[in-house]
DNA sequence: ATAATCTCTTAAACTGGTTTAATTTTTCCC
DNA sequence: GGGAAAAATTAAACCAGTTTAAGAGATTAT
């Protein structure tokens, strides 16, 4: 599950706080105060500094997170030990391996933190107990699988409509900002092409 | 949108009867018989015969389907005028380009029947409504897009992780009826391989 | 600071998949 | 049923992207 973002950035100041979070939701759905509060009493705040491992693959996803402050990859493994990355999060996306948090199936991904990263965090049993008492928050989340799915549709058809060099020229207009917080290798491996040959096309693009 | 069917396929004499809708709903959420109604109630059959287009690109989506019967292909084409094919959609599946619908906004998809189809269609009132008085459609299209979310997610990562011989392979497994139903050319542009590819490999798998 | 390790670049040989074009097979339809 | 059109096959030349390997630059840890 990688829910896009609906809103820009802001300050490390926000860190720790449910304010992003609240913003987050009332842009998506009308709910009163008293229910947010019921959403926002059952986050957790965490911290990961950058290069720890929120979930590895085969373990048991627990939570699910909203991204405060930071940045995180999901990637898996193929068969030859090649890691492809299924999507960057950032501020104000939710993130984490959906089917293992909600079948309690072993994780297909895994998540790294790519900057010092502060996020909300929900729990397995915070989770259904939201979807059975808060109304708002089975539309509030079906409105993120929907907007994900779109998102993911993109992603498909510019993966079979597009070479190498026009999906990185969409990539970095798509995320202007995110090749100076990530690593060149990590962009290679979303766009699905080696670190050597994204090389080649910075050169061929910049001169 | 493209949605996972969670049923096996069925006779041809269901056509036009909202059974295997009911039945569809009720395998993903708990309802009452009289809300199922009230959803089945706005539902109309339509039929389109095998090469009909039921969505143009630029066109504005003013309904979404359900399949009873048949097979769809959701397609675009590229800036050099390449099809390149999203998904196909079969018995038990929902379809339709659902930002156009939502959002009222010019289709990015053509929806072509690619067998004579029968299905039952949603207007966008009648959508609505039942977002606005049936709390358990709200459920049942949040569980249909996480689905598509995750099958999405699948692709995307078969898209980075495999060669096209092993794409082929996997679709085959997949959908193994599907091939006896639809074009090679068709399944080549849903690969993202040349139609001659294709062949290459079916030569090359058979002998 | 310095060594050690990771990341990025460069370039040559290579390969998976495309292109083009010609032939055969299947489907459509009057 | 027969003629036209579309779909599938084959093969050779070609190209986008990989592989391998080696060196330069940047981070990280001690």
């Amino acid at each position: 599950m990688i829910w896009r973002r609906t809103d820009p950035v802001r300050s490390i100041s926000d860190i720790s706080n449910v304010e992003a979070l609240i913003r987050h939701i009332k842009n998506l759905v009308p709910i009163p105060d008293g229910h947010l509060s019921l959403i926002t009493g059952r986050c957790r705040a965490q911290y990961f500094p950058k290069k720890a491992h929120l979930l590895h693959q085969e373990e048991f996803a627990k939570q699910v997170h909203f991204i405060l402050q930071g940045c995180v990859r999901t990637y898996v493994f193929d068969y030859n030990g090649v890691e492809h990355t299924l999507s960057f999060s950032m501020e104000d996306y939710w993130f984490g391996d959906l089917q293992s948090f909600i079948r309690n199936t072993p994780a297909s991904f895994n998540i790294q933190a790519l900057e010092d990263t502060h996020v909300l965090s929900i729990s397995q049993r915070d989770w259904e107990e939201l979807l059975a008492e808060v109304p708002e928050f089975v539309s509030y989340t079906r409105i993120l699988f929907r907007n994900t799915m779109f998102s993911h549709e993109n992603r498909i058809l510019q993966g079979l409509s597009y070479t190498a060099e026009e999906r990185y020229r969409r990539f970095l207009a798509a995320y202007p900002t995110l090749p100076q917080r990530i690593s060149q290798k990590h962009i290679a491996s979303y766009l699905g092409i080696t670190p050597e040959f994204l090389s080649m096309l910075r050169k061929k693009i910049k001169g």
